[in-house]
DNA sequence: AAGTGGTCTAGACCACCGT
DNA sequence: CGGTGGTCTAGACCACTTT
C-alpha cells in the first residue's frame, strides 16, 4: 500500500497535468489541501517535496505554491536505458550485436568488476539504432557472474535494461558516467557508417546493483548531431535524459 | 540564523568526513541522535535526508543509516560557474576576452532571450584557461538589460558568475544544458590551438533568474583530452559535476 | 523480542508576503 | 493585518531487521 504523501503527490500532479492546475498558478494553501484530503499539514508538505524534486512546483516563504512545470515523466533512470528512452519518445529503437567472445579479465577490468583472479568476462559490441539510422556504439564488459544471463539474450534485443529487469530481477542501482568527445577510430567509423575522426560523444559509465556489486561497464559512442544530452540544472536539484536533435 | 536541521546536517557531515564515521558503518540512531543534539527526531531525519540526496548516507527500513560516501561539496550550480569549480579542485582557471560586441538580436535570438524588437545583445568570446592550457571557447550572448552590468567587468575577470552574484546579486536560479560532440571549426581550432576538425565537447546553455527571465545564452567547447563531465545516476537522483580526466 | 527507520498526527511559533 | 509557507515538537503506530 503506498503512503498517503505518495498518493497525494501523484493525485496533484495528475491534476496539474489535466489542466486544473494551469502553469504559474497557484495550488490551494497547505492547510486548505490538508482538509480537502484529510490529512495532516506535515503530510500534504512531504507531498508537495516530491513534486518541488520534479520541478513541478517551487514555494516561497509568504506566498503559495506555484506550478512550474506540466513535464512528468521519471527522470532518473533514463540514463540507464536507451531503448525505454527512444520508445517513450516515439521512436523506434533497435539493436544488433557485432561482436560478443568470454575472455579472461585484464587487470583493470578486475578493478573495476571486483572481479577474483581467473574471473572471466563477457565483452559484448552492439550498434544501436533509431529506425534505419546508426545512432551508437556500445562497447560493454560485464562481470563474470552476469555472463550465463546476457547469454540467454538474442542478438536483436532492443532492450537489455528492460529485458534484465523482467527476466532476471537485475536492477541498476546507480552509474557513474563520464561525457566527453572523442574521433571516431577506425573501427567507430567503419561500424557506425560515418567518416574517421569524425566527432563522436563518448559516455563511459560503471553501473552497481543495490549492494554495491559492479554489474557491467561500458563504452557508447554517439554519433554528433543525432543524439544530444541535456542536463537541466537548478540551485536545488538537477535532472538528466536524453534529446533527440 | 541557519535552521537546525541544517545545522545537523553539517555537523554529521563533517564527522563523517573527519573519520569518525567511515563508510559502510552505521550511524546512531535517530533517537540517539535527537537526544544528543537536542533535537526532535523529524528534525534528525530532515537532516539525514539531506545528506541521503548529496549521496552521503542510506537507510533501510529496520536497519540503521549506514555512511555511503565520504565525498564532499555542493554538487548543484558547479556546471554553472568554470572558476569556481576549477579554483575547488585546486587548479588555477584564467579567462581572456577575445571578442566583445553589442549589435542588433537576430530573431532566433530574440526568442531564446525574450527580447522585444530592436533589442540588442552582447556577444563575447572567451577563452578559458587552465594553468598554461586552453581548456575551453566560451561564446556567450547577453540579454539587453545585461549589457551595462557585463561592460563593467574587466577583459581578464576570472569568474564571470562569482562576480555577477558578489557586485549585482545576479543569481542563476536554472539552466537548460545541452551537451554533443562537433568538430571544431576553423575558428575553433585558431582560438584553441588544436588541429581543424578536432573533436570538440559542446555544452549550449540558457540560463535564468528566479522569475524565469532569460540572463543569456552561450555555446562552450571543450578541448578533448582535458575535461570530461561526470553524472552520478541513481534510483531517485543524480547529480552532476565537472572532472578533470 | 527489541530496536530500527517509515509514516502520520495535531499542535505550535516564526518569517515573510500580500492587501 | 491576515494568510502563507518554513521549522520544530512530542507524541504514536507500523513494517522491517536484527538478535
Amino acid at each position: 500500500m503506498p503512503a498517503y504523501y505518495r498518493e497525494i503527490a501523484e493525485d496533484l500532479s495528475a491534476r496539474i497535468l489535466q489542466g486544473e492546475f494551469p502553469i504559474g498558478s497557484a495550488l490551494p494553501s497547505e492547510n486548505r489541501l490538508s482538509a480537502t484530503y484529510g490529512v495532516a499539514r506535515g503530510t500534504v508538505r512531504r507531498a508537495l517535496g516530491l513534486l518541488r524534486e520534479r520541478g513541478a512546483v517551487t514555494s516561497r516563504q509568504g506566498s503559495s505554491w506555484i506550478v512550474e512545470a506540466v513535464r512528468q515523466g521519471q527522470d532518473f533512470g533514463e540514463l540507464r536505458s536507451f531503448a525505454q528512452w527512444a520508445r517513450s519518445r516515439g521512436m523506434d529503437p533497435g539493436g544488433q550485436v557485432v561482436s560478443s567472445s568470454v575472455t579472461a579479465a585484464t587487470v583493470a577490468e578486475r578493478r573495476k568488476l571486483q572481479l577474483a583472479d581467473g574471473g572471466d568476462v563477457l565483452r559484448v559490441v552492439r550498434i544501436r539504432t533509431l529506425g534505419d539510422r546508426r545512432v551508437m556504439l556500445e562497447r560493454t564488459v560485464y562481470a563474470t557472474w552476469m555472463i550465463p544471463i546476457i547469454q540467454t539474450l538474442g542478438p536483436h534485443e532492443p532492450s537489455v535494461v528492460q529485458t534484465l529487469f523482467e527476466r532476471f530481477g537485475i536492477v541498476t542501482a546507480y552509474a557513474d558516467n563520464t561525457l566527453d568527445a572523442v574521433a571516431a577510430t577506425g573501427e567507430d567509423a567503419q561500424l557506425l557508417g560515418v567518416r574517421r575522426s569524425s566527432p563522436l560523444l563518448r559516455l563511459r559509465r560503471e553501473s552497481h546493483d543495490a549492494r554495491h556489486r559492479p554489474i557491467e561497464y561500458g563504452d557508447d559512442r554517439y554519433v554528433s548531431g543525432t543524439i544530444a544530452f541535456h542536463v537541466h540544472t537548478r540551485q536545488s536539484s538537477n535532472s538528466m535524459r536524453r534529446l533527440l536533435n
